[in-house]
This record gives structure tokens, sequence and C-alpha cells, in this order.
DNA sequence: AAGACGAAAGTGGTTGA
DNA sequence: TCAACAACTTTCGTCTT
């Protein structure tokens, strides 16, 4: 974490949380996202006692995907290393290292360009060094598999990002992903469907409450609007609303609902816009959730208290 | 004038024969 | 492989504030 930040630059509340998996520090008070780089300076393992330091501890590099080859290169030797075989057996190893040579320079090339751009993606969604990892995972899968054949290196990389972000519950939409790698959102969509289906990566439905304090980060919404959307979004995976249905439109009709029981209504424009949805998806959920969930009470007295005010 | 509402038609993806 | 389908979008006219 960033040790200059201790205060909520919103309310100056220093009760900060720190999602190590999200790589977000959210401020408890009021919800806000205050940074959502992750820098991991730690080591990757922990120091338990003396005996399992001096085992663990090595020289070099943390062994890394996002390497093109992790960081551990192995190569045929060359000819002083073959001395004691004979002539034939020695061509035979000549051409296998050519071989080697041809296939892994291929490969690597390839693997170089790709996870330059996955990294500059990556940094373009500040996303964080897990999820990063993750994905030059999936991509060095997918190439050694020869699935970007016929595809964009490009599309590739946003796909197998895209895939690391649902898996790592750090959720970003096809739009955003889209805007950040210059791919066509069909095309993400496409290419993530098939790495994901061809190398058998398993993906959990993504959860509204993962996009919510994004969400209502950028629609600077209180604290208490915040907690009541995620209220209003846990009773509605208990009516079985949320099922089939497209998460960030959920996420976004329990913060309108939420903004308007609250007092500090926002737009279903200004809503749909930092969800990606547009208004009538969210106009179809708001009455969904309000039918079941009986709100039309709350809205209405918090809408009178809104005009005595007046 | 802006926002909310809802009907109708279109799109892209899934499913099941 | 095709048709039925569910969710979501686009567009547009109407009502409300």
């Amino acid at each position: 974490m960033n040790e200059y930040i201790k205060k909520c630059p919103e309310c100056t509340s220093i009760d900060l949380f720190w999602n190590k998996d999200t790589g977000e520090i959210v401020c408890r008070d009021c919800g806000l996202v205050i940074e959502d780089k992750m820098v991991d300076f730690g080591q990757e393992w922990r120091e338990i006692d003396s005996d399992t330091a001096m085992r663990k501890r090595r020289v070099g590099a943390p062994m890394s995907y996002t390497q093109f080859d992790r960081g551990l290169g192995t190569e045929i030797g060359f000819e002083h290393d073959l001395g004691k075989f004979n002539s034939k057996d020695r061509n035979k190893f000549m051409r296998l290292r050519r071989w080697q040579y041809r296939i892994s320079t291929a490969i690597e090339r390839n693997l170089k360009m790709a996870l330059a751009e996955l990294k500059r993606v990556s940094s373009f969604l500040k996303l964080p060094k897990s999820v990063e990892e993750e994905a030059s995972r999936i991509y060095t899968m997918a190439v050694q598999r020869g699935l970007v054949r016929g595809r964009s290196m490009e599309s590739v990389v946003s796909g197998a990002l895209y895939a690391a972000c649902r898996r790592n519950e750090v959720p970003r939409t096809l739009d955003e992903m889209s805007e950040a790698s210059g791919i066509d959102k069909k095309e993400v969509g496409r290419t993530y469907r098939f790495i994901t289906r061809e190398l058998n990566v398993k993906i959990l439905p993504s959860n509204p409450i993962d996009y919510m304090a994004r969400f209502s980060s950028s629609l600077t919404l209180t604290p208490e609007t915040h907690s009541r959307a995620i209220k209003i979004l846990e009773q509605a995976r208990l009516n079985e609303l949320t099922s089939g249905r497209g998460p960030t439109g959920i996420a976004a009709a329990a913060l309108y609902i939420a903004s308007l029981i609250n007092g500090e209504k926002r737009t279903q424009r200004e809503v749909a816009d930092v969800a990606g949805v547009t208004e009538v998806t969210i106009r179809n959920r708001y009455k969904e959730l309000v039918d079941i969930l009986k709100l039309e009470r709350e809205i209405s007295k918090s809408r009178k208290v809104m005009e005595e005010v007046r």
C-alpha cells in the first residue's frame, strides 16, 4: 500500500481498507476508491523461521509469466558439449538444436511482443499484478496450443486479460477492455470465449457487487447510499433476480434506487453511462427490483422529504 | 427543456433438435 | 446447422417535473 495515503481525501477518514486482491484502497466511511494501482514491494514468500528462509531464499529475479520464458530458459547446448557423441549423433543434435532455435524464436518473438502489449493494456486499466500474471499465463498457454493462429495477437491478449480479470474478481467491462486495447468489443468477447473454452479456464459468473465500488465511486455517492445499494443487491440475490441478468445492469439499478432513497438522486443517464448499459436496462431492472423487494414506500417517502426541504 | 417511461424492432449469443 | 429464445440495445413518441 502506498504508505503516504493515510487519510481519505474525500471525508478525511483514516479508516481505509486495502483489498490486496483487487489492488484497490477503499475508504470504509465513504466508499471512495482512493488508490487502485497496486505496487507489490513484498517478497513472494514469508519467512516463518530461519530454516524456511534459507530454503526459500534464492538468487535471481522471481519467476514470472510476464517474462517470455518465465525468467528461466534452457537451450540445447553448442558443439563443444557434443564431443562425446559420434558424428551421426552429433548431426542429429545439431538438427535438433536448429529446430529448437527456429521454433522457440518464433514463439518467443510472439510472446515478447504480446507480453509488452499485455503490460501496456494492463497498466492502462490499472489492473493488479496478480491479474497481469494470470493473463500472461493464459496467453502463453494459448500460444503453445497454437490458438493465436488466425487471430490477431492483440485480440488474444485482451481476451486473456478479460478472462484473468473475471477469475480474480476484479471485473472490467468488455467496453473498458475494448477501449484500452483498441480491439472491437465483439472481437474481445469472441476470443475470450474461444480461449476459455479451448484452455478449459473456469470462470465464475461475475458478481454485481464486484462492480459496485467502482461505479459508486465514479458517481461520487455517499457511503450510506453505497451500502444501501449493496443491501438491495443482497436481497435481489435472495430473490433470484440476479441470475441470467447482466451483472452491470443490476449493479446500476441498485445504485440508482439507493440514490433515490437516500435523496442524492442521479439521473438514469448518469448511472447508465458509468455502468456501460442503457437507461432502458436500468428501467427494466429498476422495475423488477422495486416490484419484488417492495421499495415503493421508501422511494415515495424520501421523495416527500425532498419536497419538504424545498 | 430535461428526465423518465414504455413500446417496438433489431442485435448477438445460447440452446436444443 | 437451424430455429426458437432470452437479454439487452436502439429508437422514438409521450408523459412528468
